[in-house]
DNA sequence: AGTATGTGTAAGTATTTACTTACGCAAGTT
DNA sequence: AACTTGCGTAAGTAAATACTTACACATACT
């Protein structure tokens, strides 16, 4: 049951693996040999999770031949990239803005003076 | 076994539940019980969810009494952001200068005409 | 003090993940 | 035609995930 149920931007950039193999496909395409020869792991390793990758459109493979190359297609990170950028502003202004405040809050629940709970 | 390696921002927003609770918990932080109630699960189940969430950062807790609100505290995104962003003008240069290119390219690679593989 | 409320956490379980090795097949080479 | 190379995929496995129910415990309320 190995790798079924899968087609999600944000499940498969989760590991790290598949996230190195994007970054190395995106500088060059290669096929799969190649690409497996970068990690310590076996080749149908890798295969799984460029599959991975192309259930969710993250990879192109261009067959030539008897090898497969690898490209990037990068468009399904929109994906991602628009569900943080709906929160990019709430994390920038907090940071200057609200910071203060909330190191006030913050103070007001510090237990009295060497108040000790009983064990 | 139950959620225990885990402190990874990517693993973390992989999980729509938990994606979710960032959501909901942004608009106006809320304690435990109030946030479960918006989930078809029980309650220990949005706790442990909440407890990954605040191990990498996103979520910090503010006791009140017996309460716990649970505020968004999104920087870490940060780290998810960046990685993307590395890669926004990849697939948008790809998106109107390359795609003629590729267009180019797919049309060699089709099998010629009436070709057919022997079964 | 006794009860209700808000919550963490342990233990159990079904499913999913991320690997492995073994095998099979098609494309190129000799 | 036989061999090599590049690869997908099946089957097996250990560990991680995402839940559940049961319980413990502190804070508040009466």
């Amino acid at each position: 049951m190995a790798y079924e149920a899968r087609r999600d931007v944000f499940q498969a950039i989760a590991d790290p693996t598949r996230r190195e193999i994007i970054g190395l496909v995106v500088k060059e395409p290669q096929n799969l040999n190649a690409l497996a020869g970068n990690f310590n792991m076996s080749r149908p390793a890798i295969s799984q999770h460029v599959k991975i990758l192309t259930e969710c459109g993250l990879i192109i493979i261009k067959q030539k031949g008897r090898e497969r190359y690898c490209e990037a297609k990068l468009d399904q990170l929109n994906e991602v990239s628009a569900w943080i950028e709906q929160y990019k502003q709430f994390w920038e202004q907090k940071l200057d803005a609200l910071e203060s405040y909330l190191t006030k809050i913050q103070q007001q629940q510090k237990p009295t003076k060497n108040a000790r709970r009983k064990k």
